[in-house]
DNA sequence: TGCTAATCGATAAATATTTCACTGTTAAAA
DNA sequence: TTTTAACAGTGAAATATTTATCGATTAGCA
């Protein structure tokens, strides 16, 4: 019998890999046409090796003395994160977090392309924030379905946010983007990546206190 | 001579604190008095003895057949992510990310307390968001000298965030939350927490794909 | 052309984190 | 009161991640 393996990349790795791409777009704009994990790595405090690693994964084959081709390494990375094709993407909750989430142009540099906003304030419905167009919360499935939406974000409180989840994946989406801090009962063929604002101020938080803690030895 | 070691806690036991805390709360809620690891595992899908070894970072002590009383872990949690006790606090960009964190309530709850918001726009400047004042970026220097200042956010665009945090750095502060898609270049004293949204949306659009390959195989 | 320094890619070593296995304690049931 | 099952705490094993080492390759320069 063959082992089939799958590479999963690790999480460190997912997380460090678009603070090179950013570094990179600004490279580029400077007309640098080569970089090495050398100077990627004094740039973003981190070791060369772990880079190079890192960069391995999206599969891009660099050269000695020279680095990587910066455009190539791009292409890429957002190719290894998807971000070159386009994902249908809505968004439920139009409190200040979803609002500030549409007027994130940027989301549309990362594939994501949100069709539509879905609330429950009537006052709200109909109505467009940041050009996508605020839907009744009753008409999600629906909407989703129609679109073929594969990525809904999750910007409720926390007492709406299981039904929410609920709808959406009744609707077929496939991968939820959870702002409310809350754990979602949610089928294992769904994903789900957690990004309360909770947990990277904790590190924030705890780190401080430890830096004190350092200092006062 | 003696070895003097202080213990780091792990970053990703950082990231869960916030998830077990915002459990307990809800536990509480319901009325329960007492949980114990295996119940806070299953709840949030992971390992009980993680749980346990995470929950021992904060140094309570729990029982044997009972756990822990859910009051007391709560508050463990929240001394051990300094959560308990206010920090001064200021935002530096106004733009919907910006105003998204003001408009968070919950900040005080982790004990932020955000004294002042920053921004360059004129017709900004003197209004309040969400009742915080916005005061001309300027003035940050002296605004954050004299409230003693900790925490700055940073919410602007990439051009403008080295600068931003140059400033808070000489006005005091120990550390940055940084939204900016970018490194910034500071003294190792200070604290810097990258918390881009592209790095939780990176790890959630490659295991899409990841998702997928496992299924088609 | 030959030399040198920089760098990749790969493997090995070190470290960090997670999971396992076990001991002793406790609450509740028998 | 005794028995049982659940659980915390802990050290060890397993796994994952980071860091070090090294040979091969290449660009730039003498």
């Amino acid at each position: 019998m063959k082992e089939i393996k799958i590479r999963t990349t690790p999480e460190p790795t997912l997380r460090r890999l678009p603070r090179y791409y950013h570094l990179l777009l600004r490279l580029k704009e400077r007309g640098i046409n080569d970089v090495s994990s050398t100077v990627i790595a004094k740039e973003l405090d981190l070791d060369p090796t772990q880079v190079r690693k890192d960069i391995e994964y999206t599969e891009i084959i660099g050269r000695p003395k020279t680095g990587y081709n910066i455009s190539d390494l791009i292409k890429s990375i957002r190719t290894f994160l998807s971000w070159d094709t386009n994902s249908n993407a809505v968004l439920v909750g139009t409190g200040s977090l979803g609002t500030a989430m549409l007027g994130y142009k940027n989301f549309s540099k990362y594939g994501l392309n949100f069709i539509a906003a879905f609330d429950i304030k009537k006052e709200l419905i109909g109505k467009e924030i940041h050009g996508v167009k605020v839907y009744n919360f009753n008409d999600l499935k629906e909407i989703i379905e129609k679109d073929k939406v594969t990525i809904g974000v999750l910007a409720v409180p926390v007492e709406a946010a299981q039904e929410a989840a609920d709808k959406m994946i009744k609707g077929g989406i496939k991968a939820i983007w959870n702002y409310a801090p809350c754990q979602l009962k949610v089928d294992n063929s769904i994903l789900v990546e957690n990004a309360q604002l909770s947990q990277s101020l904790a590190v924030l938080t705890r780190k401080i206190t430890e830096l004190y803690l350092k200092e006062s030895l």
